[in-house]
DNA sequence: CTCTCGATGCGCT
DNA sequence: GCGCATCGAGAGA
């Protein structure tokens, strides 16, 4: 164990059982880890995004409580992962109180452990084009449905480690991606990013 | 560099 | 049927 936590202990449930809004902050700087086969993968998260409750039109929960968002009303530190336009998947974190639906998507990383097999995994790209953006971290670290409602707090496959923090210098908000169906919802600034990281979607 | 557009499967109307 | 919390190829500047 040192300053920037150990990878093999993962944040715990209170972690997650937080306001949403404060776990997409916090979540900055972290761990996110993945093992398969015994391979081990990881990146530092840069860029989150909170989706909160059923009065949030970008929230997916806000059409009720169906099966695809069933995860979300469940116990904060669950992965809800979904697919998107057939082909992508992405990654969220639930947050808040049991029967909240409420989750934190990561959005961006900044690989640094097992990058060869990342690499591989989006098919030979490198660098920023490895994990900047939902469905690109998702490919990169073999992250799929089977994986959904897993809880990452007690997990060999998934979880996410301390790794430090971002300092509130660093950190900025800004309006949600694509999610202008959303109407005024989609101005709120509940997107968190660390400023000038060069791993960041778009 | 920027912009446009097609891919592709599933949950919901 | 419609639309989606996306991505990358291709065209043009």
């Amino acid at each position: 164990m040192n300053a920037t936590g150990n990878k093999s202990i993962p944040l715990g449930r209170e972690f997650f059982e937080r306001e949403t809004l404060t776990v997409a902050r916090e979540l900055l700087g972290k761990t996110l880890v993945r093992r398969i086969d015994g391979l081990l993968m990881s990146g530092r998260i840069v860029e989150t995004e909170a989706y909160v409750g059923q009065d949030d039109l970008a929230c997916h929960a806000a059409r009720g409580r169906t099966a695809r968002v069933e995860v979300m009303f469940g116990e904060a530190g669950r992965a809800y992962v979904y697919l998107i336009y057939g082909m992508y998947y992405c990654l969220n974190f639930v947050t808040e109180q049991e029967g909240y639906p409420a989750a934190v998507l990561i959005r961006a990383l900044e690989p640094t452990e097992g990058i060869k097999t990342m690499s591989d995994n989006r098919g030979g790209r490198r660098g920023r084009e490895i994990a900047s953006g939902p469905g690109k971290l998702c490919q990169a670290m073999a992250i799929d449905r089977t994986l959904n409602g897993v809880d990452v707090c007690e997990n060999q496959k998934l979880w996410v480690a301390d790794g430090g923090g971002v300092p509130d210098d660093f950190v900025e908000r800004s309006p949600r991606i694509g999610v202008d169906y959303a109407g005024a919802c989609a101005m709120w600034p509940w997107r968190f990013t660390v400023a000038g990281n060069e791993f960041l979607s778009r």
